[in-house]
RNA sequence: GGGCCGUUAGCUCAGCUGGUAGAGCAGCUGACUCUUAAUCAGCGGGUCGGAGGUUCGAAUCCUCCACGGCUCACCA
């Protein structure tokens, strides 16, 4: 309990009183037979002198979100998961003594049944004739027009939240129907999904920091995973043609309003296909999404209007640089490149392979301006260490990403197969670790053996959820599409 | 981690160049049987984020700390 201050004492003290008269109010079950929203869409048509006539009786339950006291009277708004609806309680008319409703506080969670009627304002309401008071708040609500505005506050306690700003229940109503539209278009496509290890022995799969723990009874070091790759893959040379997982990613990095250490990423691999046949499969994914979760391909983001009609930009990456003002002559030399990008003053760390620096240019000069869908595809080889080489071109492997509104919402390519190869791009990812690079690939011996009994060939994409639901809910930061985001504790 | 900004009643916010802390909602008491930001009369409610400092005197100025927001860096 927090510090009683005087709301809550009074609170508190009309618990007492409940509880004296028998009405402990923490034990009642209710069974509401309507909702809110139904009732107002279902009755909508009817007219006061309807309602009159036909004597409907109904019965909701929900929380008081605002309270009209009149002595012998009282209109109260009630809200449920559906929305809120009016109730009256007049002295005549309730069954109950009429001295509870003087024990019922804004925030308390009350069942009544009655009659539907309207009132002079033509609100549609009902007539209170039982009320029962089924769960005490012991805390006054939020303001009623400001809402809950503090941040800090909305997050911590997103119940508050959620009670009182209603706009932020839609956002999450659209995220579940998101991954509910991702999820009825894949296994139309008879993908199967399938869960695979939280905790790892070898973090792998991604290029990021690893969070840490431990298993007692082995007494071995674990790690959350940074992605499903590596065992998604496994399930492709284990016979599955077509998988997919939605789960957490953990990465042990900065938060911002783009990046919470836990996030949701959604995988899929196919069988016998390129990255080619992904970028139209991935078109048609995130329009049928649009379609069913927006009901269009037009979106309104921050300040400006992202069209999702296909077919969608595709740049080589190399390209995107020179027609962003790079010089093609300092693509094929790491020295020039990073010269060059210094200039600019992007910071690019030392040690740095030309792959590397190519993408410090990129992601600086180039992806904050790609605000429509586009596929940015051709990445350099050691940036990519499980992609399949382009056959053309070893420099370069067959991968791409999906940009929008300056942002990398999507992450694919033909996945490598080759075993020879695979452990060689391993061998290098070591040694660029012993080198100090926090964030390269480790050597996953099991994961080579699997490509050596041989995995079809394949390609898989990676979809950020929650970048994917900040855009079809307009939202600027990750924690406004997340529950629950990461925050420092409260008090120290 | 760096920079900038913020933290005052349960909530939303005022509080000027330093002079004993304000409003609205919410709460309490009373009136009121169609209100919806109900109305009317009255009343209570504060460790001004925390700790130091300057000063006769600090919500206000200074330092440190905590938490949050934006941003940069790292990343998806």
């Amino acid at each position: 309990m927090q510090e009683l201050n005087e709301q809550t004492e009074q609170r508190l003290k009309k618990l007492q009183e409940l509880r004296e008269i028998d009405l402990d109010p923490y034990k009642q079950t209710f069974n509401p037979e309507h909702r809110a929203r139904d009732l107002i869409d279902s009755f909508s048509n009817h007219s006061k002198e309807e309602l009159e006539r036909q004597d409907i009786q109904v019965s909701v339950a929900g929380r008081i979100i605002a309270l009209r006291d009149f002595g012998k009277a009282s209109f109260a708004h009630i809200q449920d998961s559906t929305g809120k609806i009016q109730i009256y309680i007049k002295r005549d008319i309730l069954a109950e003594d009429f001295s509870i409703v003087k024990k019922i506080d804004i925030g308390d969670q009350i069942g009544v049944k009655g009659r539907l009627f309207r009132t002079k304002t033509n609100e549609l309401t009902i007539e209170v004739k039982n009320l029962v008071i089924l769960t005490k708040c012991l805390y006054p609500l939020p303001e009623k027009w400001h809402g809950l505005k503090d941040i800090e506050l909305r997050y911590r306690q997103r119940y508050l939240d959620l009670i009182v700003n209603p706009e932020v229940k839609e956002i999450f109503a659209k995220r579940s129907a998101i991954i509910k539209a991702i999820r009825d278009f894949l296994e139309a496509k008879d993908f199967i999904e399938v869960e695979t290890p939280m905790m790892h022995l070898i973090p792998g799969g991604a290029t990021a920091r690893p969070f840490k723990t431990h298993h007692n009874a082995l007494d071995i070091d674990l790690f959350l995973r940074i992605a499903p790759e590596l065992y998604l893959k496994r399930l492709l040379v284990g016979g599955y043609e077509k998988v997919f997982e939605i789960n957490k990613n953990f990465r042990n990095e900065g938060i911002s309003t783009k990046h919470n250490p836990e996030f949701t990423m959604m995988e899929f691999y196919v069988a016998y296909k390129d990255y080619n046949f992904l970028m139209e499969f991935t078109e048609e994914l995130i329009t049928s999404v649009a379609m069913k979760v927006i009901g269009s391909l037009k979106i309104p983001y921050d300040d400006v209007v992202l069209d999702f009609t296909p077919p969608w930009n595709r740049i080589p990456m190399l390209e995107a640089l020179i027609e962003a003002g790079v010089p093609e002559s300092i693509l094929n030399d790491s020295e020039m490149a990073s010269t060059w990008a210094k200039q600019k003053g992007i910071d690019i760390p030392k040690d740095a392979s030309l792959g590397k620096i190519i993408d410090e240019i990129f992601k600086e000069i180039v992806e904050p301006n790609l605000i429509q869908p586009t596929f940015i595809i051709d990445y350099p080889v050691e940036l990519s260490p499980l992609a399949k080489k382009k056959p053309d071109n070893p420099q370069l492997v067959e991968r791409f990403e999906l940009f929008i509104a300056g942002r990398e919402i999507a992450n694919a390519f033909s996945e490598l197969n080759d075993p020879i190869d695979q452990r060689q791009r391993f061998q290098k990812q070591v040694e660029a670790k012993m080198r100090g690079d926090e964030e390269a690939h480790e050597m996953d011996e099991d994961f080579v053996r699997a490509l050596e009994y041989g995995m079809p060939p394949a390609a898989g994409e990676g979809i950020g959820i929650d970048r994917l639901v900040m855009l079809f809910t307009n939202s600027k930061s990750i924690r406004d599409v997340i529950l629950f985001p990461l925050l420092k504790p409260e008090r120290a």
